[in-house]
DNA sequence: CTACCATCCTGGTTGC
DNA sequence: TGCAACCAGGATGGTA
């Protein structure tokens, strides 16, 4: 679910209620997620006092003083919520529980957990195995067309299932994927190696942009989303075409009933959408 | 090396 | 209304 934006969403509601705090309390509900919370989670991070909250792909990074870092990924359905003052009762797939010296409570909920927690050295980060395989941040200075068609080179799946391989670029799931393939004009069926020139350009700016767009909507809400004070996100209102199969596309003039407007596929097990009139 | 597939899990939606 | 089947935004490990 959380995909780039969304996650973007989280860590800047993070930042201010994280940066610079000591946790005081830390509650692992259950043992394990999608792999085990690992052995004295909490125990390592009580009482420590966290420097940043970043973000690398869908991971936050919670670095701490002492020189560890945790990684904490949100998997399909992983929410995180924010009290302050007097927090609520714990809700069902409450799984993880942390609370500050000044008085805040967040808390990681996990219905499907598919979501992961992980301890990391902060000197080798970029070696954890999660992290190091992961390609270029789609909102790095460095992100343009070519860096873009270099990761694609020799690739020979569809563009649309390149885009979900976060080697490739990390960050972008199968609704960000659909939205910034529709923008450049490129069918998600086309050859991923055949995304050069002025086609990768226009993939790189147009991820770059849909990408910025959400963010600045707080992500979207589907389903699970929730920004960390409970409000949602409003970027699914401004989908060209992901869950919007026989709607007519944004920028054609087509007629839907006769052209049968945005078409959806199943690539690679997952649902595409998108617009045969405008993408190629 | 790349590509494809099943799989982990719960809950919301759809269709009979 | 009730219930079962199906579907979901991710990542990965095994197999081809």
């Amino acid at each position: 679910m959380p995909e780039l934006p969304e996650v973007e969403t989280i860590r800047k509601a993070l930042v201010p209620v994280l940066e610079g705090r000591r946790l005081d309390r830390v509650l692992a509900r259950r043992p394990d997620l999608r792999r085990p919370i690992p052995s004295g989670f909490a125990d390592r991070l009580r009482g420590r006092r966290i420097v940043s909250v970043k973000r690398r792909a869908k991971y936050l990074l919670w670095t701490l003083e002492d020189g560890c870092t945790v990684i904490l990924h949100l998997g399909m359905s992983g929410r995180i919520r924010v009290f302050k003052g007097k927090a609520p009762p714990l809700e069902t797939h409450d799984h993880v529980v942390f609370e500050t010296d000044d008085g805040a409570r967040i808390c990681f909920n996990d219905s499907r957990r598919f979501g992961l927690m992980a301890l990391a050295d902060s000197d080798r980060l970029q070696d954890h195995p999660l992290l190091a395989t992961l390609g270029p941040e789609p909102l790095g200075p460095d992100f343009d067309g070519d860096v873009l068609a270099a990761r694609l080179k020799g690739r020979r799946s569809p563009i649309k299932a390149a885009l979900l391989d976060q080697r490739v670029v990390a960050g972008i799931g199968n609704i960000y994927a659909c939205e910034a393939l529709f923008h450049a004009g490129i069918s998600p069926r086309r050859l991923a190696a055949t995304v050069v020139g002025k086609r990768a350009d226009r993939l790189a700016a147009a991820t770059r942009a849909v990408l910025t767009k959400a963010i600045a909507k707080g992500g979207a809400s589907l389903r699970d989303h929730r920004q960390p004070n409970g409000e949602l996100g409003y970027f699914q209102h401004h989908f060209a075409v992901y869950g919007r199969a026989g709607a007519t596309c944004p920028d054609c003039d087509c007629d839907a009933a006769r052209t049968g407007g945005i078409r959806h596929l199943v690539q690679s097990g997952r649902s595409t959408f998108f617009c045969p009139h405008r993408q190629r």
